[in-house]
RNA sequence: GGAGGUGUCGCCUAGUCCGGUCUAUGGCGCCCGCCUGCUAAGCGGGUUUGGGGCUAAAACCCCAUCGAGGGUUCAAAUCCCUCCACCUCCGCCA
């Protein structure tokens, strides 16, 4: 949700926030209309419930006439307190629905447009050159059967299109990312946590994913609860109606939890492999901070992705997504994109967002500062998606005998220097 | 899954049987002041959160808030219903 005294007082703001995202300004009128008829069935109720309690109280002290006088004139307050009460809630919630509409206005610095018109900041590494090396790459498909990494037949045979076994190296690699990306963080001084991958529609609301997004939500049946698509649901839920110590900011957490997806509008995208799966496993960084340091933090996440990207030995660029492409809370987001070498395109890999108070005012996630309880900012960045980061690792490092070269930093967790196919 | 118990403004706690005098008691902690070589002790005051009104902003006034939501009533922390969380015991289970 954004600032209600900001909509309030400078809706201009709103309009060429929204524009810039290519979305209409109604929605800025409609709030502020709601916002109005909300103030003006508070006070009618208010004044109305003041003069309730005022004459209630007279009650017990009066006797004979006078009390039922009192009784009388407050039987009929009452029926109009209670229609007044109905109104307010009315107007409360048409007002919170409007409000909830709004998205996060975009970063000043993030450009305008949609999905294509993200800018590119800065490529890393080198894709490889497999034509100088003489040979054609293989696929992570091909590989993983080769290693006996990805069970991509059996997957489909027991869960469907979009589910895969990870197998012999294939799980190892997993494990071993997993204990690469939480020793990262650890050192980063980062809280690990493992967390629930279900929750409570209120989770999944305040993070934003009810929205525009709720087609690609899973739920379940009979239950009114969902399956989070990232831990930043649990992980924004995680300190919903607290107000924090202010001192202790930030906040930094690394959840692993796997990730649910329904990819609803992507029929006929990466339909083979695991680039696009309805499951994965994955290690989110996610940080509680203040709003003034949340813009730094965004971009400490951003290095912190690099530095994992670079530890994998993978090329890849970094681009600012622009402001149609942002979601309903980032204010800003950076992806890191990876070389696929059989795509010949940059694929996401990671992604790290500033959603500002977005969340937390949805959520109720405040902070008490010398100067008083003030909202906090959370943000939100990918540390290792397993199944793509896989994809990346297999296809950049294979060797013209369909062996993979494990990268150094891996080599430790994974106890050996090259994944080598097994016979046949 | 079954039976019982508990849920009060940071923490602990009184109040709930018997509705109004609850503007929610007291203690701890914390903040301000007084006192005092310093500190401690002592004394006095303050201390939930959200919203609205009036303001330049405050002060101030009002409304809501006793796990959540409904209901009864002129009036609900208190009575009734539903739900949630936690605790104890039983059953089941990794």
């Amino acid at each position: 949700m954004i600032d209600p005294r900001l909509l309030r007082e400078n809706p201009d703001l709103i309009r060429a926030a929204q524009a810039k995202r290519g979305l209409s300004g109604d929605v800025v009128d409609a709030a502020l209309a709601a916002d109005e008829a909300r103030r003006e069935a508070i006070v009618a109720f208010e004044a109305l419930r003041a003069e309730q309690k005022q004459l209630s109280k007279q009650i017990p002290q009066a006797q004979g006439d006078e009390k039922t006088a009192l009784l009388e004139k407050t039987k009929q307050l009452s029926a109009d307190v209670k229609a007044a009460e109905a109104k307010q809630g009315d107007a409360e919630q048409a007002w919170r629905d409007a409000m909830l509409a709004i998205p996060n206005p975009a970063a000043e610095e993030a450009p305008a447009g949609g999905e294509d018109d993200f800018v590119i900041l800065e490529h890393v590494g080198t894709p490889r050159d497999f034509a100088a090396e003489g040979f054609e790459p293989r696929d992570h498909i091909e590989l993983g059967r080769m290693l006996g990494a990805i069970d991509l037949d059996r997957g489909a045979k027991v869960s469907g299109s979009r589910f895969y076994f990870l197998t012999g190296v294939g799980a190892e690699l997993e494990f071993a990312l997993i204990n690469l990306a939480m020793e990262q963080a650890r050192e980063a001084g980062f809280t690990q946590v493992i967390a629930p991958s279900l929750v409570k529609p209120e989770a999944m609301a305040g993070t934003g994913f009810l929205g525009q997004a709720a087609d690609d939500v899973y739920r379940i049946e009979g239950q009114d609860m969902y399956l989070v698509g990232t831990s930043e649901v649990p992980m924004a839920a995680y300190h919903s109606d607290e107000i924090l110590d202010g001192a202790s900011l930030p906040l930094r957490y690394a959840a692993f939890s796997p990730c649910f997806r329904k990819e609803a509008g992507s029929h006929g995208k990466d339909t083979k492999g695991i680039i696009r799966v309805h499951w994965f496993d994955k290690v989110e960084m996610f940080v509680y901070s203040t709003t003034e340091d949340s813009y730094a933090e965004h971009q400490r996440l951003l290095q912190w992705e690099k530095d994992f990207l670079d530890k994998l030995e993978l090329a890849y660029r970094v681009i600012d997504v622009a402001a149609g492409d942002l979601g309903l809370s980032a204010q800003r987001k950076f992806d890191c994109e990876a070389w696929i070498p059989t795509q010949g395109k940059y694929r996401e890999l990671t992604s790290t967002s500033n959603c500002t108070e977005f969340q937390t005012r949805r959520l109720d996630t405040r902070g008490r500062f010398e100067d008083g309880i003030k909202p906090i900012s959370t943000l939100n960045g990918t540390l290792c998606a397993m199944t793509r980061t896989i994809v990346a690792i297999l296809e950049t490092h294979q060797q013209a005998d369909g062996s993979v070269k494990v990268p150094k930093a891996l080599q430790k967790w994974l106890g050996r220097e090259v994944l080598t196919p097994i016979g046949g």
